[in-house]
DNA sequence: ACAAAGTCTTTCAGTGGGTGAAAACCGGCG
DNA sequence: CGCCGGTTTTCACCCACTGAAAGACTTTGT
């Protein structure tokens, strides 16, 4: 938490990254001892990313992330580009099935959110784009675990997994199994591992090079349908997904 | 183009603005040319933006926006903030019409994208979400610059207005009326205005203080439907998205 | 109404991170 | 091998950054 931020670069980032999901406006004061910068210091950067728009700052003279930030933000292949590509078969999907529809990729131990399309009727869920969550529970970080580098699941392998319910899986060996299961079918099944009530169907969405780089999901009531019902549309999705990435030898 | 930049924190913005919807990827060199800054500056620089996440650089060396930066970033109120609430109303447009269905903000004299539903059938539009575009000639545009205050309608109308057809408007004083019009009216319609097989429908979002923050509308083939069928459309979504910005007495 | 407490803004001299020229490095190509 | 474009590293100078302190402004309590 409290490094000490050595460039002015660093503490740049620092400012921008003192706004998250849970606190995203900030008096000056906050935002200073956030970023671990003094207070003029933070006053006069603020006024500078204001000024480009970076931050935007309310009639009451909070600070929050400006729109310029996102325009630029925007451009993250991962991101928006990825989003742009998969939108049509995301409603396609949500359109179908009125479900809960994510998209996700992996970023370092954890996934990121980069699309969620919730009907008003779906069963709520917990996430935000531009979110995070730990890989082993949700359906899309299954899949994603299931065919990221070896070492990026040794790593969550060794390290505590919590539990979110009775049934996140916590056994490192039970974990394997699993993995093992989701390449085998090509499809991942999470089954009340978050909230008792959601089940999810994630399938890996590969980019060049046939490297996994996303994941599609569905989330459903537990007791709506059968997962092996839903795998198929949700693997039709993510292959379509995956055309649209790796143009292989059309047009 | 080629401001000196002074500050440190400038030329950190700068590296960023140097990516562009046309060219979302870099090399060093080019990243150095654009950001204005020598090329060990940029070298250093953008391993330090890399180490955090604002950068990704890929295989091929080429730099590009890292995820890191699209998660801070969609914090912005402006931007996913906004999409969050109304993406729910812009699902019902899309799957009643499925049409191109689009949410926009305006951002001094332009108007930046923030949510586009665009199904595989309806009509090709040239928008990205995250892209700009003017005020004059959109539906969206219309409707958020005819309710913008009075010096930002000043400095578009004394601007030289672009045209893309023949059917945009580039007469202040017809665009003045039009901007009454659309006041008058509560929607905007602008037809074969941006391309001449596409006309749009948009309605004005409100937030609080009854001030117009966004704008969203149904952007359909010339000839496929009357613009007074589908204003009530419009304007019930933007009426939900609005009573969704500003909780009055409900609940 | 007044004072006190809190938050924000501005100033200023010392200094440590930022800077670009230059040189080393790398990989591809004739 | 030797050239060439692009990338990485080094290094000494110097200027933008820094935080203490003081000043302006806003809010809260009595």
């Amino acid at each position: 938490m409290g490094e000490a931020a050595r460039s002015v670069t660093s503490k740049v980032l620092a400012m921008l990254e003192a706004f998250t999901p849970a606190t995203p406006d900030l008096s000056l004061s906050e935002l200073a001892r956030r970023a671990g910068v003094s207070l003029p210091t933070a006053h006069r950067r603020a006024a500078e990313l204001v000024a480009w728009g970076a931050l935007e700052r309310g009639a009451d003279g909070r600070y929050r992330i400006g729109l310029r930030l996102w325009e630029v933000a925007s451009l993250a292949p991962r991101g928006l580009g990825l989003r742009d590509v998969a939108m049509p078969f995301l409603e396609d999907l949500y359109e179908v099935t009125h479900e809960n529809v994510q998209l996700a990729v992996r970023e370092g131990l954890e996934l990121v959110f980069v699309e969620r399309i919730a009907g008003r009727h779906a069963v709520p869920v917990l996430t935000r784009v531009g979110g995070r969550f730990v890989l082993h529970a949700t359906g899309v970080g299954l899949a994603l675990l299931a065919h990221a580098p070896a070492d990026v699941q040794e790593q969550v392998l060794t390290a505590p997994l919590q539990a979110y319910t009775t049934k996140t899986i916590t056994d490192p060996d039970r974990l394997r199994e699993v993995l093992a299961a989701v390449r085998r079918n090509g499809y991942a099944v999470s089954d009340g591992q978050v909230t008792l009530d959601a089940l999810s169907v994630a399938a890996p969405i590969r980019g060049r090079g046939d490297q996994v780089v996303a994941a599609v999901s569905l989330v459903v009531r537990t007791d709506t349908a059968e997962p092996i019902t839903l795998a198929p549309l949700v693997q039709a999705a993510a292959r379509g997904i995956s055309r649209m990435l790796a143009p292989r030898f059309s047009g």
